[in-house]
DNA sequence: CTGTTAGCGCGTTCAC
DNA sequence: GTGAACGCGCTAACAG
């Protein structure tokens, strides 16, 4: 109640007013093993630090254990759609639950080179979406960063901690498709070349949905977002027999959509599409968009989880499931 | 060079390969003012630093000086768009450029309160797209914190800092369609509550556009992201004699020019439109979307001006130009 | 068992 | 230009 702050709480305040030693204090506090207090001196001090507003200084602690409660994500100076942004906001809860506070950082041409800001942040995790070089890795390990993932990328030795997502969605859009039955899927590639960390995984799953279903492999057309090249794509689909695609995320789909009509033609009739991230205009597309949408705030549990076990030095839990995905049926497919 | 990390690089280890003391070296590298060092002590700490790849720990620093060198960005809860991200990355770089670092936080519901975060980051500046509560500003400027901004909310003693170009953005949509020779306005307010802190300052600048113009007060309706009830307040505009609508975004324009389909007619003979940020998907709407955007980079560098201001003591910049507005012509107005 | 004393981690800054 | 203390939380060693 009485926070009438002025200056800084600090754990001296905290054992002064339960009149024990700060050490007490910070026994009970870190709920330290092997160390046994009585719980009437415990009372007392959760009292006072609560009556307090007291919070131990970050600046202090990571000083001391040489790593702080922060998580670093790293954000790729390419556009990033809303669906990171949703993922981002879940991941701060998940990570907030566990201890962890989430810092995201957006790059920039102009901003110092990321060794300057993990130096500066001491963070327990580093997330990013680009790629770290090996030297980058080590240095950071080195100083105590206890993981360090970039969460897309080509595959290494192991996938990257988005790509199963990535491969689903890019699944389920040809399952889908093949259950309506086309049997001659397209696939609208993004333009913009640093996406491509994204699309080939969705691009994967949509290869390996097609196998399951026992269609041909997609024919791959990059589709700009602009509605006269977009058509020429829609020619050359039809022209190959195509009669639905999958497009990367929604603009791409909506790009098709502009294409299919500045063609003179009509979805889903003429072809059927599919996009991913059912973002607000999709149902505000001519037709209305149908999509695949992923549930980040189950990715985000999942991300949070993997960083939980790294810095606690466990193994890593399960994958994600399956279902994390989903169709939302609208119009245009 | 020789970068073979292994441990942190102390000042202790600089000091030690200049064979000079820890403080000279702080003195050194801080440039302190009133410090007289000779121009060899201070070359050979410099190379000492360089060849060692010092980087100060930034937690030992925050501990010292009671502030760090962190800018804390807030987000909301509700749903920011790509505006806002583009205008983060500015900043981020416009911040970098000044020895401080932006580091943002999604907010959500399952976090800790706000308080936790700032006491944990001892940040040197806070903003943010919500209000905070009299108690939350004085408990944080008690606690070390040189700036606290609510970047949007209702204007009370002074303006936000990001108002004057949400007014500029719906100024311009209003002189623009005024340019074309409408006369009757209509204005398409969103749906979603939240939004009403960045709606709000739009709509202003919309009717002082038409004050200035000579023409009447624009007709506000809600306009939620649903063709059929889109539908429904284009037919009520048409009723009452309304030919143009400037919409709260691009997402509400192209809410309206489905409603404009819809209900048989076409844009922007039968009704004009204008939207606001250039969402990549405008230029495939149908018709493709004039729209306003702003230019983020320069509203970032005011922003990060402001806090450095801020934080060294030292009055506001000048406020953002009128031109960081700028329609982008296409064809549905 | 319960709790205390003491010193560390690292950059800053005052007094000599 | 240097020695030394400080800011604050953590934890090994130790006393009651």
């Amino acid at each position: 109640m009485a926070e009438r702050n002025t200056k800084r709480v600090t754990s001296a305040d905290v054992a002064r007013m339960a009149g024990v030693s700060r050490a007490t204090v910070s026994y009970v506090l870190n709920d330290t093993p092997h160390q046994t207090i009585s719980a009437g001196t415990r009372g007392r001090v959760l009292d006072a630090a609560a009556s307090l507003g007291y919070a131990p200084s970050a600046a202090a602690r990571t000083l001391r254990t040489g790593r702080s409660d922060v998580v670093l994500c790293l954000l790729p100076d390419w556009p990033i759609g809303s669906e990171v942004g949703a993922l981002l906001t879940h991941l701060s809860g998940a990570l907030a639950r566990r201890g962890l506070t989430l810092a995201v950082h957006p790059a920039s041409r102009e901003d110092r080179p990321i060794s300057e800001l993990w130096k500066v942040l001491t963070p327990a995790a580093v997330l990013a979406f680009e790629e770290f070089s090996f030297a980058e890795i080590t240095a950071m390990r080195a100083a105590g960063v206890a993981l360090v993932v970039a969460l897309v990328g080509p595959a290494r030795p192991e996938p990257r901690e988005l790509h199963l997502s990535q491969r689903l969605v890019g699944r389920l859009q040809a399952e889908h498709l093949a259950g309506l039955g086309h049997t001659r899927l397209g696939y609208a590639y993004p333009d913009d070349d640093r996406l491509r960390y994204f699309a080939d995984p969705r691009l994967a799953g949509t290869r390996e949905g097609c196998v399951d279903q026992g269609l041909a492999q997609p024919e791959v057309r990059t589709v700009p977002l602009d509605p006269a090249t977009a058509a020429e794509a829609v020619t050359a689909w039809r022209a190959a027999g195509v009669t639905a695609v999958c497009a990367y995320n929604d603009e791409v789909a909506m790009a098709v959509l502009a294409g299919v009509r500045r063609a003179g033609l009509n979805a889903p009739v003429d072809l059927a599409v599919i996009g991913v991230d059912d973002i607000p205009v999709a149902r505000l597309a001519e037709p209305p968009l149908t999509t695949v949408t992923t549930d980040q705030a189950a990715v985000a549990v999942h991300l949070a989880g993997t960083v939980e076990a790294a810095i606690a030095g466990r193994p890593a839990p399960a994958p994600v499931p399956a279902d994390v995905v989903r169709v939302v049926r609208r119009e245009s497919a």
